[in-house]
DNA sequence: AATCTCAAGTCAATATAGTTGACATGAGAG
DNA sequence: CTCTCATGTCAACTATATTGACTTGAGATT
């Protein structure tokens, strides 16, 4: 459960680039860091860490979600959801319980704490992003969208 | 060492939008797999995988490096680095010898395959951001690049 | 020569994050 | 009464990382 993320050398490295566009690689590596390092440094206090973020990143613009369609949008195996769920669970963070008509799934739900959690996990996150829009200007935020739309969607 | 990476329900999930910026974060987490994605397939075929391709960006970017300066770029542990360092030097993508003067540290330099797989590893990430860059518009290159600046080095 | 320091290497234990495979349970549906 | 489906669970495995403790080998210092 990674504790309180010691060190982190984050000093953006300076390396020759061999390429133009090594530049960007290293943006995207950095980038990511930048915008996760507070984040976790928060989750980890709370004795959590990224995929039980994602979970409740899910689960709070989903609620009533069924364990298969959250495995599906996480992308991960029902064994790997199984240990940070039921943590979340026994945390109350998240609440299961049946569904009325399909008493097959379960649907989970945040509770009041797991939202606060969650809010401010990710406000760490936006925050980073809004200063960085900020800065830059909203011309420019309507470029990144569309670059990183392009690469996200790549193929 | 993750075999093909299987499945990869890689369709952004659309997810209700709770802030402005959860957009953004989203962008954020499939640009980086976008970026990534068809390198690791590469670094798989190869038996490799990402932090293995990290020693091969950086030390392609500082030939003679020593152990220790790898260790403050990467920001791991000596013993996190052992193993895929280890790894490449048997796979002779990797030489290491003792530095002439100062025969406690050793120089790390790619071998001719090293640089290869190196090569086209980042090749594939290189390409994703060259079409981004060129559906997107020069302009928009310069705006993003000034946002993932602001992103890298927030504090 | 003897010792101190420093870079590197190694051994062990632990945590986290994920996988596949096999099987159990409980509820609807036929 | 069985079949299917969502969920849960057990086990074994891989990979990536951590900390702590210790060794080795070479240079520098006294």
């Amino acid at each position: 459960m990674a504790k309180t993320s010691q060190a982190a050398g984050l000093h953006r490295a300076s390396l020759d680039k061999l390429h133009d566009l090594d530049a960007a690689l290293e943006l995207m590596y950095y980038g990511w860091r930048g915008m996760t390092l507070e984040a976790d440094a928060y989750l980890a206090k709370q004795g959590l860490s990224r995929p039980h973020h994602r979970i409740l990143y899910v689960v709070a613009r989903r609620p009533d979600i069924a364990i298969g369609a959250l495995l599906e949008v996480l992308g991960i195996s029902k064994q790997a959801l199984n240990r940070p769920l039921n943590l979340l669970i026994e945390s109350k963070l998240v609440t299961s319980r049946r569904s009325p008509e399909q008493h097959r799934s379960k649907l989970l739900r945040l509770t009041a704490a797991g939202q606060r959690i969650e809010q401010r996990a990710s406000d760490h996150e936006r925050n980073v992003m809004r200063q960085a829009f900020d800065r830059a200007g909203s011309s420019s935020t309507a470029a990144w969208i569309a670059v990183m739309e392009a690469i996200a969607d790549h193929n």
